[in-house]
Parts: C-alpha cells; structure tokens; sequence
DNA sequence: CTGCGTACCTTTACACTGTACGGTCGATCT
DNA sequence: AGATCGACCGTACAGTGTAAAGGTACGCAG
C-alpha cells in the first residue's frame, strides 16, 4: 500500500539551499519583506515546523540568507594586475546586490554570525589589497573605508522615499504644503536646482563618491604605515 | 465624589514627547530592541491602546523616535568659519548618536517620512557647505558622500561581533576552530596582526576615513561645478 | 446648573507571529 | 524482524499590532 515513487508526495526532501533560495526569493517580492515562516513553509509545499529541521530558529534562517547575499557578489582575486579596478568591480557589484536584495541590509547589524561566503568575501578584498602594495593597517583602513561607504550609501539610497521622477514631484509637493519650508532654504534650494532638475539620478552619486575614496586611497597607498 | 486633585490618578495625560521620550529609552537598554506597544504602555502606566490615541500606528511612532535620535545631532551653523572642522564635528556627534542609540541604524532604510528634527539637520549641512564655498552639486555629492560613510561604517562598527578584547579573543578561538582558515590567508592574517593585537581599537578606524574623505571634499571644492 | 462635545484611556477581540513538545511515517541498518 | 533515524506534521502557547467600541472626566454653551 505504499505510494507509487512516481506519485511524489514530496518531491525532493528540502535542503537548507532550497529553502534559503525560497526565502530570498520571497523576501526580494516588491513590498514583501522578510517572510514569516508559516509563510515560506507554504511555499515550499510544507508545515511550518519542518523548516526547523534545518536551521535551529528564524536567526539562522536570516545568516543564511545574508550569506546568500554576499555570495552573489563579485569577489576580486589575488592576481588582480590592479588593484583599483578590481576594487572599484567589487563595490559597484555589492551596490547591486544590496539593491537587488533591499532588505539584506537593515539586517546587517545584529548578524553578528558571518557565514563563510561573507569570510570569503572578506579574505579576497584583503588580499586583492594587499597585492596591490597596501600595508596590513592600510588594508584594514581601506577595507573599512570603502565597505562603510558602499553600505551607508545604499543604506541612504534605499531609505529615499521616492523611486522615479513622478516620486519626487510629488513628495515635493506634500512637504511643501506640510512644513515651513521657509526654515529650511537650503534644503529647498537643493530640491529645486537638483532633484526636482528633469533627468537628475540619485544612483550617480554613487560613483562620484566612490572615485574620490579611491583617489584618496591611492594617494595614501605608500604613506599608510 | 470626584478624586481629589492631589490624588493623581493619572500623573500627567501623556504627549508625544513624553511617550517617545520613554520608548527611546526602552530601546536604548541594552539587548532589548523595539520595545512592544504593551511594554511601552505598561513603562507609561497606560494600556496600549491608548498610544494609539497619539500615534496613528506603530510606525509613526518610530519615525518619531528616529527623528528625536536626529535631534541630538550637533548642528553646523551658517556662519561656521570653515566648513571643515564643523563636517567633522558633525560627523562625529552624529555617530556618538548612532552609537548611544544603537536601533536607529537599522531603521533608517523603510523610514520614508523624515521628520522635522531630520530636516533641519539636513538644511543646516547644506548651508554650511554652501557657505564653505560648495557649488549646490558640489554640496549635494559632499553631503551623500559624508553621511554614506557615517551611516556605513556605524553599522559597521554595531555589527561587529564583539565589543571588547576578550569577545575578540573567543571570537577567534570559535572561528578557527569552525572553518577551514587555511582558505582564508589574508583574513587570518589581518585578524592575528591587527584586530588581536593588544590596544587595537576599531573606532579609530573612523576617524582615519572621515579625514581621508574631507581632504578629497576640500581637493574637488572648487573642481566641483 | 444642565447637557453635550471632546480628549484621553480601557476592554475586548482578531489575525498573525516564532517556536516548544510530541507524534507519525517511511527508509535504512543490523 | 526489530531498531534506529531523518523528515515532516499537529497542537499549543505566549506574544505581537491594531480595529471597534465603550467608558469617564473636563470645559464650555445654553
């Protein structure tokens, strides 16, 4: 009376990869936030409880998930004949992925558990540093350097509350009637000679910041003790 | 039969202030995050619900919080001689603010309403970098660039696994123990001849990255069109 | 003084969350 | 054949945000 292998009352036994992918997946849905875990059992053709046969509570699960992340990013290599462009891939592709993955980031404090892709990540950028004549302190420096930077930028970018063009207009719009925005005139100045300008994209100040930390990087590479 | 006026059923009806004031506070204990609608109103004297009676929900009332940790930022004024010293000093207060309310970090990405408090701070950057000679462009990339990096590397520094020496020494031990940290040269190498050695301190880190940042701002000052 | 609106707070209730504890079922090993 | 084990399920509980409706006291119009 057992069930025919073809009938599949479950069709593969859920691992801790398929699951961490679900969650992902689920929590990039626009809006959708992290998902609770009756919610991406559902998902997944199971009862809530099952997931913790793989992951000891939600904490683990959300490590997981960080650490897939990271995974996505692309990693410099020892050999890299520069250390600046390799650099530079690096950040633009971190932005991407925290972009990709929106709530990765508010996650990142308080996962005080790095997985081993994260480790990873981290082992490479050293390196790729310290192959490119950077002392350990001045590798250190850069690394928190930059890293601050590509997390507080997109930390930034994210928690803007407008999207497109239309977004701007109309927070403009709302704030103007809500405050006095006699008191701020700078920040005014500043909408309407910058963000309210027809084409004027956020993303772009991504790089110019960038450039100028890599400048300052390279100009401190030898003096950097 | 009415209570008499020294009696004091009530201390005192409740503001917005007052209840924010005593959420911030709750939040700022340490390890106790957010606290719940029904902890916050029981530290009140109070059931819940009657905070909804000055909130309209629960995220209104941490747009308020964030907005009052935005409040104890030290402003720059207009008429601040030289803007350098006083990003820096900004820099600084802001991130001893981060620092004193650890929660806030991870809130700020999904807090789309800016409050007053925030506003102004962000008026009075942009009038001293105005006044320190900035073009408007050149202040808006000064500014994305600064507080990317505050934001960044606060969060950063919070999720570090370990506040003191000793967190770091048996952060270690767990480490080498639980992965293979022969894949992981450059890490290993930075960990043992930086972060174990006795006296290092992270938040220099800090410091070392502001300044390396404000010497590229004052570099593109004028280069900034 | 009466009566009514309004500000503040309470009661109750509901849907939803993470997860502790124990059970069930099939595959594999002895 | 029986034991063991991995994967999953059912039930239950304490805690969450908040909608709906009710109470109670004070300030002001008549």
């Amino acid at each position: 009376m057992t069930v025919e292998p073809g009938a599949a009352p479950r069709r593969t036994p859920l691992t801790k990869e398929s699951v961490l992918r679900a969650a992902v997946a689920m929590a990039d849905e626009p809006g959708a936030g992290l998902p609770s875990m009756r919610n991406l059992a559902d998902r997944l053709g199971v009862k809530a409880m099952a997931l913790y046969h793989h992951f000891k509570n939600k904490d683990a699960l959300i490590d997981g998930m960080v650490d897939l992340v990271f995974s996505e990013v692309e990693l410099p290599r020892d050999d890299d004949a520069d250390w600046r462009p390799a650099m530079r891939r690096r950040a633009v592709s971190m932005r991407d992925a925290l972009t990709r993955h929106p709530w990765a980031i508010g996650l990142m404090d308080s996962r005080t558990n790095p997985g081993l892709a994260t480790l990873h990540h981290h082992n490479a950028v050293i390196g790729c540093l310290r192959a490119g004549g950077f002392t350990i302190a001045g590798a250190a420096h850069s690394f928190s350097l930059l890293d601050g930077y590509i997390y507080g930028f997109t930390l930034q970018e994210l928690s803007l509350p407008f999207e497109n063009q239309a977004d701007i207009e109309g927070l403009a719009d709302t704030m103007f009637t809500q405050y006095p925005f006699g008191d701020l005139p700078h920040l005014t100045e500043m909408m309407l000679n910058q963000a309210l300008q027809p084409g004027y994209d956020y993303a772009e100040e991504f790089a110019i910041g960038l450039d100028l930390i890599l400048d300052g990087l390279s100009r401190k590479r030898e003096a950097w003790t």
